[in-house]
RNA sequence: GGCGGUGUAGCUCAGUCGGUUAGAGCAUGCGGCUCAUAUCCGCAGUGUCCGGGGUUCGAAUCCCUGCACCGCCA
C-alpha cells in the first residue's frame, strides 16, 4: 500500500501566504515520515493557473497567459525550497499533460450522458468567476465581493452531480474517517441532508473566458477552473509519479490519495464536487479528505487590506525555517483555527526549543566531552524506563500521525525530552564524575542521554528536517538522516560505544524577548509622537508642504482660534471592542475627570494593549453617539501613509488631565 | 431562518464508558541544582466545569431549557 498526499493546488497568482505554508509543512511532515517508515510515499503538490484573474492579471502585464504563470509560478517553487518541502512533485494545471487528460475524462462524462448541455440563466460575477440567484443580490450586486454582476442567458455544460446525493451521504455514512475534522464532516452530512444536491454547471463560453482547458465536445466553451483544478490530484498521479507505483500497487497507483490536505475553505469542493466527479468517472476515492483551520494573526483576520499577511519566507528566514515548521504543527491542533503572533513563536521557540530540546543537547555534549572526552561512553547496564518510554514512541506517533494530530505526536516526542532533563538532574552526572567509585554509573547516565539525543533525532526529523540532520551529526552518525529507517533505528542501544561527538553550537539559541519588551516599552509611544510630529514637518517643509502652505494660507488661524480647542492627557482605565463594529473601541479615559470616548482605531490597536495608557483627547468636543454609545471626546492620532492611526502618546509620564498647549 | 458545534485555571486547551481529590502547557510565586543556551529540577496554587432545571447512589460528562460565541448553507 502506498502513500499519497496532496495540498490543493494554490492559485498561481496568490502571494504565498502562512495559510499555504501550513497545508504544505503537514503534507512535507506526513510524506517524510512515512518514508521513514519505509512507505512508497507520493507527496504532490502544484499550482492552479487557469482562469479569469490569471488571464487578466496577464493582461494588465501585457504578458501572455503561460507566460505570467511561468513568472509567478516560481513564488511558490522558492518558498518551498525555502521552508525544505520534499514534494516529489510539482503539477501545473497548464501542464500538457494534465490537459491532457482533463480532456479525456470530460469526453468521457459525455459519452456518458454525465455531461449535459443547458440554457442556463443567471447574474453573473466576472472577477469572482460565479453565477448568482436573484435572490442570493445584496442591493444588486454580488454578496461575495459587493461588485456589480451582470445578466446573462447561455448555454453551457453542466455535470449531473445530482445523481450521486445518495451514494455520496452513503459514503461519508459508512467511512467515518473519509471527511476530518469529525465537525467538518457533520457540516456536509447537513448539508446534503438538508436540500436537494444540484447539478454542476462546469463550462464557460470562450467569449468570455478563453484562458483554460477546451472542451473536446465543443471547441467553443472552456471547462470551468474547478473541473480542471480537482482533477490534478489524480492526472499527477498518472504522468507524474514514478512508474514503479504503478508495477507494485497496480495501474492507477498512487491513486487513491491517501489524504488530501486542504483548508475549510474548499471543503465543499473537495467533498462534493470532486466526490461525485470520481463516482461518475468510477475511478476510486480518496481515503480521506482533512479540512484543517485558518490563521488569524495577532487575534485579527488576515487580510491585504489589514496589511497583516504573514509571510512565510520572512518569518522562516528570522526565526529558523524549523522552528516555523515547529511552531505551526505545535501550536494548534490540526484542525481547528490558530493564532499567530511573534510573541506566541518566540515563545514557542524559547521554551520548547531552546530551553527544552536545545539546552538538553548542549548539556549532554558537553559533559560526555567533559567527563568522556567527547565519545560515547560504554553503559554499565541499560536503563529500563527510558528505553522503554523512548521505543514506544513509535507506536504513539503512529496513532497520532494516522489521524493527522500532530501536535500529540510532538506532545509524545516531548516526554521524552523532560524524561531526560529530569533524569540528568536526579542522577547528577556532575556529583558522579567527582567519585571515582561512581564512573560506571556516570557511563550509564551519559550514554543513555546520548541514546535519547538519537532518538529524538530520528522522531523530530519529520517535523524540523535540517536541525535533527545537524544534531543527527553531532552525535556522530554518519548516515544520511533522510535515508534511515525508522523501525530499523528506533531501537535502544544502537548507539556505538566510542562514537565521537561533535560541538556545533547551539540547536536552537535563545531570543532575548528581555530586550526586546524593554525596547518597545521604550520607544513605542514616543515612537508614534514623532511620527505624527514628522509627518506634520516634512508636510510643511516638503515640496508638498508649500502647496500646503500656500493652500493653508486663507485657512490660517490665530491663536485665540487654537485656545479654543481644550486638550488634556488622559490615562485609559479600561478599553474594550464595541460589539457589532469591528473598528470601535469604547475606552474609558481618565482626564482629571472620568469619560468615555468611542475610537475608530479597532484596525490597528487591541483594546487590551490601549489599557494603562497615556493618550492625548480633545476634551471639549461636542459628545456624539458612535453606535449608539456616548464619545465625550476624541482621542487624536496620526494617520499613516497606509490609513492606520497611529495614537499619540506624551513622551514621558505626565498626570492625567495634564493640559497640552 | 435551517443544520452543526463550542463554553473547564490568568491564557491556550485536554478530560475516554457517568465513578476517587477535575488535569497539561504557558504565565505567576517559592525552593533546589550548577553539567547546560539566565538553562534544568521540585513544590505551590487559585476553578460558580456558562446559567437554570432534570435523570442518577453519583453529572464537566446524559436529557431539557436559557444565554453567549463560532462554523456550514453550492
Amino acid at each position: 500500500m502506498n502513500f499519497y498526499v496532496t495540498t490543493p493546488i494554490y492559485y498561481v497568482n496568490d502571494q504565498p501566504h502562512i495559510g499555504h505554508a501550513y497545508t504544505t509543512v503537514a503534507a512535507d511532515v506526513l510524506a517524510r515520515y512515512h518514508r521513514m517508515r519505509g512507505r512508497d510515499v507520493y507527496f504532490q503538490t502544484g499550482t492552479d493557473e487557469h482562469g479569469q484573474k490569471v488571464q487578466s492579471a496577464a493582461e494588465e502585464r501585457g504578458l501572455d497567459p503561460k507566460g505570467h504563470a511561468d513568472m509567478m509560478v516560481e513564488n511558490f517553487k522558492t518558498l518551498w525550497t525555502k521552508l525544505d518541502i520534499s514534494h516529489d512533485a510539482f503539477i501545473r494545471t497548464t501542464d500538457a499533460d494534465h490537459t491532457k487528460v482533463v480532456r479525456e475524462l470530460l469526453q468521457r462524462l459525455w459519452d456518458e450522458k454525465q455531461i449535459v448541455k443547458r440554457t442556463y440563466s443567471g447574474w453573473y460575477c466576472t472577477p469572482d468567476e460565479r453565477f448568482w440567484m436573484e435572490k442570493d443580490l445584496v442591493e444588486g450586486c454580488c454578496p461575495d465581493c459587493g461588485r456589480e454582476v451582470e445578466k446573462i442567458e447561455e448555454d453551457n455544460y453542466f455535470f449531473l452531480m445530482s445523481e450521486y446525493q445518495d451514494r455520496l451521504t452513503e459514503h461519508i455514512q459508512k467511512n467515518p474517517g473519509y471527511i476530518l475534522p469529525e465537525t467538518r464532516r457533520n457540516e456536509v452530512l447537513g448539508f446534503l441532508k438538508n436540500q436537494p444536491l444540484g447539478d454542476l454547471c462546469i463550462s464557460r463560453p470562450k467569449t468570455r473566458l478563453a484562458w483554460g482547458v477546451t472542451l473536446p465536445f465543443d471547441e467553443d466553451f472552456v471547462t470551468y477552473v474547478w473541473f480542471d483544478a480537482l482533477l490534478n490530484y489524480y492526472s499527477g498521479a498518472q504522468y507524474l509519479a514514478p512508474a514503479e507505483f504503478k508495477k507494485t500497487n497496480g495501474d492507477l497507483a498512487p491513486w487513491p490519495a491517501t489524504h488530501h490536505l486542504i483548508g475549510k475553505d474548499i471543503l465543499t469542493t473537495h467533498a462534493v464536487y470532486w466526490s461525485t466527479m470520481l463516482m461518475a468517472l468510477e475511478i476510486p476515492l480518496p481515503e480521506n479528505i482533512f479540512a484543517h483551520g485558518w490563521w488569524t494573526v495577532e487575534g485579527r483576520k488576515m487580510s491585504k487590506s489589514l496589511g497583516n499577511v504573514v509571510e512565510p519566507a520572512g518569518v522562516a528566514e528570522k526565526y529558523g525555517v524549523d522552528a516555523f515548521r515547529y511552531f505551526l504543527l505545535r501550536e494548534v491542533p490540526f484542525g481547528l483555527d490558530g493564532d499567530f503572533s511573534e510573541d506566541a513563536l518566540v515563545n514557542r521557540i524559547n521554551t520548547e526549543l531552546a530551553n527544552d530540546l536545545g539546552n538538553l543537547q548542549s548539556r549532554v555534549l558537553k559533559m560526555v566531552a567533559k567527563y568522556c572526552k567527547s565519545e560515547v561512553p560504554e553503559p554499565e547496564e541499560t536503563e529500563e524506563e527510558m528505553k522503554a518510554l523512548a521505543e514506544g514512541i513509535l507506536d504513539a506517533l503512529e496513532g497520532h500521525l494516522e489521524v493527522l494530530q500532530f501536535q500529540r505526536a510532538l506532545d509524545e516526542i516531548w516526554k521524552l525530552v523532560s524524561f531526560v532533563n529530569k533524569y540528568i538532574d536526579t542522577n547528577a552526572p556532575w556529583a558522579l564524575a567527582k567519585d571515582p567509585a561512581k564512573a560506571g554509573r556516570l557511563r550509564t547516565v551519559l550514554y543513555s542521554s546520548t541514546e535519547a539525543l538519537r532518538f529524538l533525532a530520528l522522531y523530530l526529523h519529520p517535523f524540523m528536517p535540517g536541525s535533527t540532520v545537524k544534531l543527527w551529526r553531532t552525535l556522530g552518525q554518519g548516515e544520511d538522516l533522510r535515508e534511515i529507517s525508522l523501525d530499523k533505528e528506533a531501537r535502544w542501544g544502537r548507539l556505538k560505544p566510542g562514537t565521537g561527538l561533535l560541538d556545533e553550537g547551539p540547536l536552537f539559541p535563545r531570543i532575548d524577548t528581555g530586550k526586546k519588551e524593554r525596547e518597545r516599552a521604550k520607544f513605542e509611544p514616543k515612537r508614534a509622537t514623532e511620527k505624527a510630529i514628522g509627518e506634520m514637518r516634512q508636510k510643511l517643509s516638503g515640496k508638498e508642504g508649500k502647496d500646503m502652505e500656500e493652500k493653508a494660507a486663507d485657512n490660517l488661524i490665530s491663536i485665540d482660534g487654537l485656545t479654543k480647542v481644550e486638550i488634556k492627557t488622559g490615562k485609559v482605565l479600561k478599553a474594550e471592542a464595541v460589539e457589532g463594529s469591528n473598528k470601535l473601541i469604547r475606552l474609558e479615559v481618565d482626564t482629571g475627570e472620568p469619560r468615555q470616548i468611542v475610537a475608530g482605531i479597532g484596525n490597528a490597536y487591541r483594546p487590551e494593549d490601549l489599557e494603562g495608557k497615556t493618550i492625548v483627547v480633545v476634551t471639549n468636543l461636542k459628545p456624539a453617539k458612535l453606535m449608539g454609545i456616548e464619545s465625550q471626546g476624541m482621542l487624536l492620532a496620526a494617520t499613516g501613509p497606509d490609513g492606520e492611526p497611529s495614537v499619540l502618546m506624551p513622551d514621558r509620564e505626565v498626570p492625567p488631565g495634564s493640559k497640552i498647549k
